[in-house]
DNA sequence: TCTCATGGTATCATTTAGTATACTATAGCA
DNA sequence: TGCTATAGTATACTAAATGATACCATGAGA
């Protein structure tokens, strides 16, 4: 298969993987399901607020996650994968596995530069 | 399958792939072989010679596409994808087979708000 | 009354990505 | 002698992403 570069959809796939944040954030929705904000930031460390939130918005806009809001004090908020957030998957499968294979590549390149 | 996020590998591709030229330099790459720096100038429109050249040079960091200078006046340099630069074509795949569809996505909730 | 927890916002500083434009070397050709 | 083509480099700039820090609302419980 080849792509024609100048039908390339491929970056709106990579416009919505990409932050600093985002993949890590979309792992962890889709292993455990249903996260609060606090659960999500102490999954995702060193990460701030306002990039949480962000990141959060940001996906939600693309319909890749829902907010669902409780009315309580004090607030909760719940996150989840939604089915074509799901359609993801494969993506960052394949992504995984590349880069599996990519650390055992550059293990290899140095040590043959140490050689 | 469910990807661990304390081991994700996913950034490692990502930080392959991104970039505002990247993918589309590399689906060049794929479909016609190997081509000259002013080929692929002409390839991409709008991009400057120093970005071209800075893409180029971060994908032959990472063994992704091969750089050949032949001695000649005008110079002629020749780029194509290495043998591992090819495997991260299922990565392409998927997300312009994904990009594909969230176009379509987009055009529904468009179009779900216009009614 | 004071404090805590949660899920944020607001403001500013810094870092990184990308753009624009000018400049370079040199063999071959008119 | 001056012009062209190729594949760059150098410098300065703008824009976007990220980070640090402070602040806010409010019900429950001590």
């Amino acid at each position: 298969m080849t792509i024609e570069p100048d039908l390339c959809k491929v970056e709106d796939a990579l416009g919505i993987l990409v932050g600093k944040w985002k993949p890590i954030i979309l792992l962890h929705l889709l292993k455990d399901g249903t996260k609060r904000f606090s659960d999500l930031k102490r999954s995702v460390p060193g990460i701030t607020q306002k990039m949480l939130t962000k990141q959060l918005r940001e996906l939600e806009e693309e319909d890749i996650i829902k907010r669902v809001v409780y009315p309580q004090v004090p607030p909760k908020v719940e996150y989840s994968i939604t089915e074509y957030g799901k359609s993801l998957k494969p993506i960052l499968e394949a992504m995984h596995e590349w880069g599996t294979k990519h650390t055992l590549h550059k293990q290899q390149k140095k040590h043959e530069r140490s050689s």
